[in-house]
DNA sequence: GTCTATAGCCGGATAGAC
DNA sequence: GTCTATCCGGCTATAGAC
């Protein structure tokens, strides 16, 4: 979708994420979105309500397509290869979708208000699913005796950090990058 | 060293440390950093000469242990899995030592004002150097043939990110944490 | 070396004209 | 729906008493 085609609204929240990514939400004024977008500060508010409103509204946007989708993934009766495959897929495609909320998500949620305790209730259900895939292949032979909490913060890390580095290289693949970061992640780089 | 025999100095960059950790730079104001040290704002001002000051110092002061140790590192006569143990090994004692620095490092280089061109320098000599070494393990075979931006990417992301995830599990030696993340990020988590 | 007081500026948000 | 003008509170940093 073109920006021209988005409605003033969605075009404020785009552009207040690309700022939030450069400078993080508090070093983020009113008066900065405001000269992005090309309007002035108290014209904004004719559109939003407040500068928290739009960090929530970012966050917990994504952070709920992120729960749904590991919660589809993790019920699905396939193996546990085939199910970590599924989640590098989705944060590669979530993250390309929106690079600049992502960054929000990851550096500044300890900034959400009113919403802080919805956002830390989605992250804890998606670690738990994710640990849960972990153990599950670990259980059954698929995946290597190493500490567990190692090899999930190395994943997730991994994958949480997509957004400072996808736009960058705007000229891998989709598919030759699922296919790069599944070899790195799981069968690792030693020949 | 305890606490209570730092100079009130040190006492001050370390409990500033802690705060950018917890909420970034632009949202510590000196009022909460002088509430967290037991003094009134003004009184910071007899050790500190500015906000900017105490960012810039803990910032450079690690990016400069980081890039030396990777210079020592790189001129090794080893093979490349050595040298990628050995940077493994340097990520996880400098980030045991100052977990709070390496978030600011990490989070707020971007709010350094007279010192961003220094730190962007320590930086880009830090990648270069480390791609150096997965290049050269590449051309000896010693690594597979993937991607190398995608293997730098996974790595270094990783190791940059111990900061969020080393305090909370004190209770893992440091030894059995390099041996873990050496298993993980080079010989993979399938088995 | 710490305090109170305050300068001078900038922040989010609102009122009301057009 | 955008503007100008403005409120009011919080920010970094300084001045000067103790």
């Amino acid at each position: 979708m073109k920006l021209s085609t988005l409605s003033r609204k969605q075009e404020i929240y785009r552009t207040a994420a690309k700022l939030f990514k450069e400078k993080g939400y508090s070093a983020v004024t009113m008066r900065d979105l405001a000269a992005a977008v090309g309007i002035k500060a108290a014209s904004l508010y004719n559109h939003i309500t407040s500068k928290q409103q739009i960090l929530s509204e970012i966050i917990l946007d994504i952070a709920t397509q992120f729960t749904q989708g590991i919660d589809a993934i993790a019920s699905q009766e396939t193996d546990t290869i085939t199910k970590l495959k599924a989640v590098i897929s989705q944060h590669i495609t979530l993250t390309a979708d929106n690079p600049y909320g992502m960054a929000a998500l990851n550096n500044d949620w300890m900034h959400l208000e009113g919403k802080l305790d919805r956002y830390l209730d989605l992250r804890n259900r998606y670690e738990k699913k994710f640990r849960g895939i972990i153990l599950e292949g670990k259980e059954s032979g698929e995946l290597k005796e190493v500490n567990t909490e190692i090899l999930v913060y190395s994943i997730l890390t991994t994958l949480r950090n997509l957004y400072l580095w996808i736009p960058k290289k705007a000229e891998l693949k989709k598919d030759e990058l699922i296919e790069g970061l599944c070899v790195t992640l799981l069968q690792g780089v030693e020949r």
